[in-house]
DNA sequence: GCCGTTTTCGGCCCGACTGTTTTCAGTCG
């Protein structure tokens, strides 16, 4: 079993046990537990393997590690057997329901007999649901919306168009009166492939009708069709594109605690508050506060202040962290995979110093007109010199993908006559030659030696039988790796956001061929791909696995999306040492050389 | 169910909103 599909069964369980009444405590156990699974970037069954016990990792003591074991031994829970002996499985479903929860759906459950959607359904309709108590007549309208809501809009919205989605609505807000300071906080500052919805803070001076003035500005945005609610310090709106943005208006002594609050991740932020607690210290939205004792708040002005602690930070970020001993954590690395530890500053801080553009000296794949690019070779390579690339790589379709227009060894061999013109053009740049050669069904590669011989770069990849199992797919590749020639395995899992999950292969035995085969893995920056995932990112730099981020653009304007890529690299922690395209021209020369003809 | 710089018991992240109540439970991010 994956670690993703362990904490699906832990989560799985966690959430019955909490419909069973369970004790809250034991159900955070399980939660904290699953939060560290998540955050793994080794795989549990790796972990066994070498030996390590379980409950080295944080919230992992002896009954979780017994789970652990019993998933990866048996694929099975029997606790969760139990479990489910006494609470319908799919009642879990219906806390995924906006408003409802364990108790709810603990409550319809007993006292309607409602499991499904379905069945909820008919009950908020037929109004047994209005007539339970603790419920109303508004909850039964809240429970409808929100399985309309289920069934209609589950999807999340690839970063890139979150961005332009927004950024018509942030050029309106820059212009309300008031506004200081304005920015995007949640999993869009941290980078991440795609966005549930979009947080915007907005800093404002001045009193609750200046801040409820931007709110009302905000609500009368461009392309919003829908306000959800607006008050004084918050508005929610959904876009006419159906992403839902959310404004928080702040004030200046409390910019960098909300700031921080909103970029989440939850975890991290779960992880910083422990801390902070730890040390006598309480952070939320409004600042970092030191925690008072009872009888010294008793004898102060019982005013809601003197409760509050004395405030110690909040205004920026950097003194929200510094005030619980760590050093400023960029958005990109805050998802509890171990960047709390590294910014310790008693401890030295030793957090990554990640890839920057500025460090990417080349692109390594892209296509043209010789295959299903929409640009000429001289075309990109006017476009790699418009970025100051020093050397990059035409690597079109191999012969097989025929849908692509793919090359043959006759096609090849024409196309470096082209090449060679392109070089003539442009000396300040060095174009490679190369390939995004198919690996077949069988693991071979899609063109005779000879022809990979006579190329500067071979770039591996899979197009085609996506249906090919778990143990089949990742042979195949493994195959390919092995190839002396191969420089690199681009799109490594296949995954198309929100159109296309991975294809089943076994990443970390991919990653650990590579390693042996001394070749590359791709980060495919195309805003739809982003393949690799970042903890695959993250794992390869712990493999000692190089990483090569490419766009495979297949149109001059496409060579941007370097940047998307670069944010996800970030994600990985990788520097600028782990990346291949950082090297200068003659270190990248023998690096493509090293794999001997 | 986990954990320990107040350690083997007694704690466990924080604040706000909603709808239902008449002081609060449940849910959310």
């Amino acid at each position: 079993m994956t670690n993703a599909e362990i904490a699906g069964s832990l989560t799985e369980l966690a959430d019955l046990l909490e419909i069973q009444g369970a004790n809250p405590f034991r159900i955070r156990a399980y939660r904290n537990a699953i939060r560290t699974i998540q955050g793994l970037t080794r795989p549990l069954s790796a972990i066994v393997d070498d030996g390590e016990p379980l409950t080295d990792l944080p919230g992992v003591g002896k009954d979780m590690a017994s789970h652990i074991g019993e998933l990866l031994a048996t694929g099975r829970l029997s606790l969760m057997d139990e479990v489910t002996a006494e609470v319908p499985r799919e009642l879990a479903r219906l806390t995924r329901l906006d408003g409802v929860g364990p108790k709810k759906a603990r409550k319809l459950w007993k006292e309607l007999d409602v499991v499904t959607l379905e069945e909820l359904e008919q009950a908020a309709k037929s109004g047994s649901v209005a007539g339970l108590e603790g419920f109303g007549e508004k909850s039964a309208q809240k429970i409808l919306r929100a399985i309309d809501a289920l069934r209609r809009h589950q999807g999340r919205t690839r970063r890139r168009d979150a961005a332009a989605a927004i950024a018509p609505l942030l050029e309106h807000l820059a212009s309300a009166p008031g506004v200081e300071e304005l920015e995007v906080a949640g999993s869009f500052r941290r980078g991440s492939d795609t966005v549930g919805d979009v947080d915007i803070l907005a800093r404002v001076e001045g009193d609750a009708a200046a801040r409820g003035a931007v709110v009302e500005h905000f609500t009368k945005g461009p392309g919003v069709a829908e306000i959800v609610g607006a008050g004084d310090t918050k508005g929610s709106i959904v876009l006419d594109s159906g992403l839902a943005v959310d404004l928080r208006v702040l004030p200046g002594e409390s910019w960098g605690a909300a700031l921080h609050y909103f970029t989440g991740s939850k975890e991290h932020n779960v992880e910083v508050r422990r801390r902070a607690q730890q040390q006598g210290l309480r952070v939320s939205e409004y600042g970092v506060f030191r925690v008072g004792d009872a009888e010294a708040d008793a004898t102060e002005d019982a005013t809601e202040e003197a409760s509050e602690g004395e405030r110690i930070a909040g205004a920026t970020e950097s003194e929200v962290f510094e005030a619980v001993g760590l050093a400023w954590i960029p958005p990109v690395l805050r998802e509890n995979r171990g960047e709390i530890q590294a910014a310790e500053l008693n401890g030295a801080a030793d957090l990554p110093d990640l890839v920057r553009p500025g460090d990417i000296r080349g692109d390594l794949h892209m296509h043209t007109t010789w295959s299903d690019g929409k640009n000429s070779v001289m075309e990109m390579a006017e476009g790699c010199r418009e970025l100051g690339y020093a050397w990059f790589a035409i690597t079109d379709h191999s012969q097989s993908l025929t849908v692509a227009n793919g090359l043959t060894p006759a096609r090849l061999r024409a196309q470096a006559l082209e090449i060679a013109e392109a070089q003539a053009a442009f000396p300040e740049i060095r174009i490679f030659r190369g390939c995004e050669v198919d690996i077949l069904k069988d693991g071979t590669l899609d063109l005779p030696d000879d022809m990979l011989e006579d190329l500067d770069l071979v770039l591996a990849a899979v197009h085609t039988h996506f249906e090919l199992d778990q143990a089949a797919q990742t042979e195949r590749v493994l195959k390919a790796l092995a190839h002396p020639r191969v420089h690199a395995l681009v799109h490594p899992t296949g995954r198309l956001l929100g159109r296309r999950d991975p294809y089943p292969i076994d990443v970390e035995a991919v990653l650990v061929a590579a390693r042996e085969h001394d070749v590359a893995v791709e980060l495919n920056a195309n805003p739809r791909r982003l393949d690799l995932h970042d903890r695959h990112l993250f794992r390869a730099r712990e493999l000692g696995v190089e990483v090569v981020v490419n766009t495979d653009a297949h149109q001059v304007s496409q060579l941007e999306f370097m940047a998307p890529g670069l944010l996800q690299a970030q994600r990985g922690w990788l520097e600028a040492g782990h990346v291949v395209n950082t090297r200068e021209t003659d270190a990248l020369e023998a690096w493509l050389a090293r794999k001997a003809r």
